[in-house]
RNA sequence: GCCCGAGUGGUGGAAUUGGUAGACACGUUGGACUUAAAAUCCAAUGACCAUUGCGGUCGUGCGGGUUCAAGUCCCGCCUCGGGUACCA
């Protein structure tokens, strides 16, 4: 019989289950630790071997740490709501709940097949109305909140409604889109319907008119994070520019605190930077333009206020709101048309014709504050209208895009920075501009001579005391558009009164998602809650038809597994402050500027809230790499249908075809299961090399399409969710994207048959002794112990299971069968290979779980070596070992360096010159 | 274009952070066991040269450098992967 995984894993995942194992309550007498894993989007295609990779490394984390005596949180649930149920639904008519429950019922079962030591009794699902409420819950509250940039924090609207009454808005600091200041007594002679419309410039959930990336074949706007090189990130679909009235999250009043945060976090560097270019800050300058002939002016921002004196033209965004007032009678079809143009490029085509310069002149001139000169104000679609002001001031000698664009309109170039000891040049025999901030003011007024960083510094200080500008900070970060035209999402708990909205009241919650006819956008393109009958309040009120994005149910996961089914609040403050925050998070790095900023900023409010007890959700952060598929191919002869094997077919003209890797066992293609596979193959001839068919492989991405999908299940069969959990760990670093190949997995699992046989040998008899261990065996199982822990701590896990390997590998040689080294070593193996583990654990007479032992503590006094083998080198070559007693001087080293036979032979003829000793390293003599 | 990350045998990957390059595993080859196959076990396996034996030379993407010693550090390139896309 052997090593029967069936039997143990069966087994013990039901003993596992039964007995609640790893069911998890607030305990005070343990430390916590929080180990979460980024919750599965639960799609029809079910789990390939890709998912589980980061599942199996967080859970040999949360089981080291159980065994370390900690109390461990490891729950898992699902991100239901999401666009492929719902287009399915639209297909097919079956509603995005049933299809939903299905593919979560399919992925439980997966998961439960692979051991995992999840407390099911946390589990939350986004689309779980129990769940959800809080969801909206927490939109109610952002709706009621503002951003106070003196506390820089959110607090309750009715605190500046409040003040607005006492002194109006001047004072205020707010993170807001309102500009115009009004009095208190002003704010009271407003209406109702004027106060909700300033009350929304500073809502931290606002609705608002605005620019938004608009896909027609979603039928739905995307967040920007949603849109990947003009295209939508499910589906690659053409993504459109348009105005729209959605609601926002003013996620942007959180921009510094989102940077600051990111300091202290134990993130990767490399996601912190994309968080960081995301966030996208940058210091500089407002400066005010007069405009010559009208009362208006034009604000502009720019890093470099030190080339004011450069500055040549202005540009204005083709979505300027003063382009039409100030443009010339002779350039207004001119301009009409470039606007109208502009506005209607696609975002693709704006981002593939980058280098193509457009624009045009309006005919106005706007006026250097500090110079006094006019300057030519051009309209042109390199300004964005999102960022700074929309409008900017163009130094071309001192900024690329600038420069193109007067290279290619012929406007005039002055230099203004000088490299540090270098002269001026003229301008017009360059080839490129001069951007670096390392340089020398020059012809610029009263920064002449000075260094760019203090010049700087200078300009701004001169116009904040001129009034005409001041120091300013600009962050990229948008605020996020938070409403989807789409049926599969959380319900806005907005109503409309007149017009206006307004948050149902919190005992309404949860708003659950009404019946529809169909999931599609109603004829006058309404979303498709509005087919929904009466979908209005108790008084009759209009409700939201709009529903929240992917990322809402997202945001706060994580703090709603701390107390799952309080129905009363969103956790209990005793579970938020025993749990605390996420010690532990692993996931995808896609997900850098998403989930994970949208997370952060969630936290953030809740925080200023006073609900969650951290500033920051993620302590450490750990990204798993992709798994790649290996894709087979088949190359079929041009028109006809002959197959010719790998390595003949450069002799003819051929067709590569993607081939089912379960038709594939190591290249070989099984030519009868191949020909059965469809049937425009049933008549295929093969042209053979040594009388087999040999496919050819590629990386690519594991996809349906590409038949290269490898799921879980089946090699479970064959080898045992413990073979799968080791392999997965063995491919590689858990960072590292890996190609997955199962070739390999035969030596894991031959590995298990290996440990198995040291408990029982081939008539299944129990082998394993009381006797006392020698030391050379207690010197590999220390030696184990201390590598496997390290290797864990520093999620090290391929190198971890190779461990494991030399270790059998060496009690194998030894013929250990002693239970003084087989015991602590079962706990040892308990996370990576729980179920093997627990049943041998209970063959050596141990009752209840492995997951209570405790993890074995490595002693250096097994480990001590007497003697060290010494490479001896010469010139840095090594030539042969000596081995020497390891207390031994260096002296004594050298001296036995240089005695050793061996050593006449490589300094024969030539001088010592040196002699290198580092004890317990190596020798190294210098010969010449 | 800019910003990250990575290039090591036929393959996946090791290398205590400057100290024996190729651990561990796959694959391949040869052998043992078997009527046979599977399973298992043993041996070899970076390349080249020499093989009668000792052995030798080269070798971590490329070219330089630092050092007694470089996969690891420095400078300059090349290739691949990821992020970003006119952010003033």
């Amino acid at each position: 019989m052997g090593y029967d995984f069936g039997k143990i894993e069966t087994r013990w995942q039901k003993y596992w289950s039964d007995n609640k194992v790893y069911h998890v309550d607030i305990d005070y007498n343990k430390p916590k630790f929080y180990v979460l894993d980024m919750f599965p989007y639960p799609s029809g295609s079910g789990l390939h071997v890709g998912h589980p990779l980061g599942y199996i490394a967080s859970d040999i984390y949360a089981r080291y740490k159980r065994l370390q005596g900690f109390n461990v949180l490891h729950p898992m649930g699902y991100d239901a709501y999401g666009l492929p149920a719902e287009q399915y639904a639209i297909q097919t008519g079956t509603h995005p709940a049933i299809t939903t429950e299905k593919n979560i019922k399919r992925y439980r079962e997966q998961l439960d097949k692979i051991g995992f030591s999840f407390d099911w009794d946390r589990e939350v699902r986004t689309n779980d109305p129990n769940y959800f409420k809080w969801t909206q819950w927490t939109f109610i509250q952002l709706f009621k909140s503002w951003f106070n940039k003196n506390s820089s924090k959110a607090e309750p609207i009715t605190e500046l409604v409040a003040e607005f009454e006492k002194n109006g808005n001047a004072a205020i600091n707010a993170a807001t889109s309102q500009e115009e200041v009004f009095t208190s007594g002003e704010w009271k002679a407003m209406s109702e319907e004027e106060q909700q419309e300033i009350l929304m410039n500073y809502r931290l959930a606002y609705i608002s008119e605005t620019m938004v990336n608009w896909c027609p074949a979603l039928g739905t706007v995307l967040a920007n994070d949603e849109v990947k090189e003009g295209l939508s990130e499910r589906g690659s679909h053409p993504v459109e520019r348009k105005m729209m009235k959605q609601w926002l999250l003013r996620i942007s009043a959180y921009a510094q605190r989102l940077l600051d945060g990111l300091e202290k976090l134990e993130w990767s560097d490399s996601i912190k930077e994309i968080q960081r270019n995301w966030i996208g800050r940058s210091e500089g300058a407002s400066v005010i333009f007069n405009i010559k002939g009208f009362e208006d002016t034009v604000e502009v921002f720019t890093t470099r206020p030190d080339t004011l004196w450069g500055a040549t033209f202005m540009v204005m965004a083709p979505e300027h709101e003063l382009i039409e007032k100030i443009t010339t009678p002779e350039q207004k079809e001119k301009i009409e048309n470039y606007v109208a143009w502009a506005k209607n490029r696609s975002e693709r085509e704006r981002m593939t014709e980058v280098k193509k310069v457009t624009g045009e002149f309006t005919g106005a001139y706007g006026i250097n504050p500090l110079t006094g000169k006019e300057v030519p104000i051009w309209v042109a679609d390199y300004v964005l209208s999102g960022y700074g002001t929309g409008a900017i001031m163009a130094v071309p000698a001192h900024d690329s895009r600038d420069f193109a664009f007067a290279r290619h309109f012929n406007l005039p170039v002055i230099q203004v920075v000088s490299k540090e000891g270098e002269e001026p040049t003229d301008p017009s025999t360059w080839e490129e501009s001069y951007d670096s901030k390392d340089g020398i003011s020059i012809n610029s007024g009263f920064i002449t001579g000075m260094k760019t960083k203090d010049a700087i510094a200078e300009v701004i200080k001169r116009i904040e005391e001129m009034g005409i500008g001041k120091g300013t900070i600009n962050y990229r970060l948008r605020d996020a558009i938070f409403s989807r035209q789409r049926y599969w999402g959380e319900p806005f708990p907005i109503y409309y009164k007149n017009g206006i909205p307004y948050p149902l009241d919190e005992s309404e919650l949860p708003l659950k998602l009404p019946d529809v006819d169909k999931f599609l956008p109603t004829e006058d393109g309404e979303p498709p809650l509005a087919r929904a009958k009466n979908w209005k309040t108790k008084e009759g009120y209009p409700l939201e038809t709009n529903t929240m994005p992917g990322f809402a149910g997202s945001s706060g996961y994580y703090l709603r597994y701390m107390d799952p089914h309080n129905d009363k609040e969103y956790f209990s403050r005793e579970a938020g402050e025993y749990w605390q925050d996420v010690d532990l998070y692993l996931g995808g790095d896609e997900h850098g500027t998403g989930h994970l900023i949208y997370s952060r900023f969630w936290n953030k409010f809740l925080f200023d809230l006073g609900l969650a007890v951290k500033d920051e959700p993620y302590k450490k952060l750990i990204n798993q790499g992709k798994i790649q598929g290996r894709s087979s191919f088949v190359y079929r002869v041009q028109g006809t249908d002959n197959y010719v094997s790998f390595g003949l077919k450069n002799q003819y003209e051929t067709q590569k075809l993607h081939v089912d890797i379960d038709l594939v066992d190591g290249d070989v293609l099984d030519i009868e299961a191949f020909k059965k596979w469809r049937p425009e193959y049933a008549n295929a001839q093969f042209i053979l090399e040594d009388g087999k068919y040999y496919c050819g492989h590629e990386v690519e991405k594991m996809s349906k399409s590409k038949y290269n999908v490898q799921n879980p299940d089946d090699l479970i069969e064959r080898y045992g969710a413990d073979t799968l959990r080791l392999y997965e760990m063995f491919l590689g670093p858990l960072e590292q994207d890996k190609p997955w190949d199962t070739k390999g997995i035969e030596g894991v699992y031959r590995f298990l048959k290996k440990l198995w046989r040291l408990f029982f040998n081939e008539d299944d008899k129990f082998i394993v002794t009381n006797e006392k261990a020698s030391a050379a065996e207690l010197k590999v199982l220390h030696k184990t112990i201390k590598k496997i822990q390290h290797d864990i701590e520093q999620f090290s896990f391929n190198t971890g299971v190779s461990a494991f390997m030399i270790c059998i590998n060496e009690l194998s040689d030894l013929n250990c069968h002693k239970k003084e080294i087989l015991e602590p070593l079962s706990v040892l193996l308990s996370p990576y290979a729980p179920h093997i583990a627990e049943e041998l654990w209970h063959t050596l007479g141990n009752e209840g779980t492995v997951n209570d032992a405790d993890f074995p503590k490595w002693e250096e006094k097994y480990l001590r070596e007497n003697t060290f083998t010494y490479p001896v080198s010469f010139n840095g070559k090594t030539r042969f070992k000596l081995e020497l007693p390891v207390d031994l001087s260096k002296d004594d080293i050298k001296k036995a360096a240089l005695e050793a036979p061996e050593t006449q032979k490589w300094i024969e003829g030539k001088t010592i010159r040196k002699v290198i000793v580092v004890p317990k390293r190596i020798v190294n003599i210098v010969v010449g």
